[in-house]
DNA sequence: GGCGTTGGGTGATTGCCGTTTAGTAGCGAT
DNA sequence: ATCGCTACTAAACGGCAATCACCCAACGCC
């Protein structure tokens, strides 16, 4: 009578994960691994245990390793999106922003070191070059936020070189390579980071910007 | 009678490489390979069908994989130190000795793109952390006449912001991101090349060294 | 009730990969 | 002649991503 009798009792196997639902559990899974063991540590096999499904199972829901890989990028740089989005829309002066946005953007770096290597310093052969078009589209929205501050600068005579293109390429090329070589090679003798990036910041804006 | 029926008529096999001889074969097959096709597409096998000879015989001179991309890397490292010594030696400014540092820098990262991402855009995990002793200590005598040329611009109280040690880093840094984005990044929407290089050496040069 | 459909799941298999093992061809020294 | 050594090989091992052929519980429908 009762519709709980229905409960598989005789089934060992995990009760199914209702569509999207099991998706979200392996990139949880998959995130903490990557992130853990990077991209050769982490695979197939150690993704689906942690989850507690087959490996087979994963190709349900992700057409191959990359494509999980790609989806936890994407949600590293919405991330970056929405923080640079936050500071855009404040109501101060172009170039404190712009200062903001580099800190913070070496910031979110530091913070999450392997979601950044894997959108930024993403070796050749890593991803198979075609399938991150949606990544990609994500990072040039973060890029026109970035170029649209540092227009405003331009447009108030304010760029000391470069045009406002070279300059906001220059400035976040500048950054990412502090953060990247902090984050690929930790066992060199570096100044104190903070220290790093005070210089870097100060000697990019008096060097490009003045007032 | 004749000596030379000894040539090993049934013998398919490649004849010996005399030693050391053999090793620079496959070196340089190895370098062609991983050049090409990176890190994860050079593979064993394929390295030992350029050369002629089975994958197990790359064991007889490379201890792994690893090893022979750590002697690739070496070799490039050589050139750059070599490359930066002969500027340091240079009777000239020692801004001036800077800024063709850092030019040349570039100039080598760009013509030596896999080689240079090897070695500076090594992903964690790619090489065993361990082994990696040779090659850093050539890359920290790259640095340290880096830094020495650096150390003169602050001897000469030239240096507008940080310490010697902070400036040389920021500025290694940030040409170092451009660089490696430019080769990670080719298709993104870049200024010109030309452009970007001399934005960042002026911003750079402006921003942290005063005349 | 019976029953076909279907979506989430599986174990076995394929084809590479790096690396290891056991063994062999050639050659100089004894 | 034969030992020992060097350079090399074929075959195999374990692990990997990815694919294959299947399986079964749940649901809609009669």
């Amino acid at each position: 009578m009762t519709t709980t009798l229905k409960k598989p009792q005789r089934s060992a196997r995990k009760p199914k994960g209702d569509g999207h639902l099991r998706r979200g559990e392996i990139l949880q899974a998959a995130e903490r691994i990557f992130l853990a063991e990077g991209y050769q540590g982490a695979t197939i096999r150690k993704i689906a245990d942690e989850v507690g499904v087959s490996s087979t199972a994963l190709y349900m829901h992700f057409r191959d390793k990359d494509e999980i890989l790609l989806e936890i990028c994407d949600r590293a740089i919405e991330l970056l999106l929405k923080q640079n989005s936050e500071i855009a829309a404040r109501p101060i002066d172009a170039v404190a922003r712009v200062r903001l946005m580099l800190d913070a953007y070496m910031t979110f770096a530091l913070e999450n070191p392997n979601a950044y290597q894997l959108v930024f310093c993403g070796h050749s052969g890593i991803v198979s070059e075609d399938k991150q078009a949606a990544t990609e589209a994500l990072g040039d929205r973060c890029y026109a936020v970035w170029v649209g501050t540092v227009r405003e600068i331009a447009a108030i005579g304010r760029l000391r070189t470069g045009t406002a293109d070279s300059a906001a390429q220059s400035m976040w090329a500048a950054c990412h390579g502090l953060v990247a070589l902090l984050l690929t090679k930790p066992t060199f003798h570096w100044a104190p980071t903070a220290e790093l990036r005070v210089v870097m910041l100060d000697g990019l804006l008096y060097g490009l910007v003045t007032d």
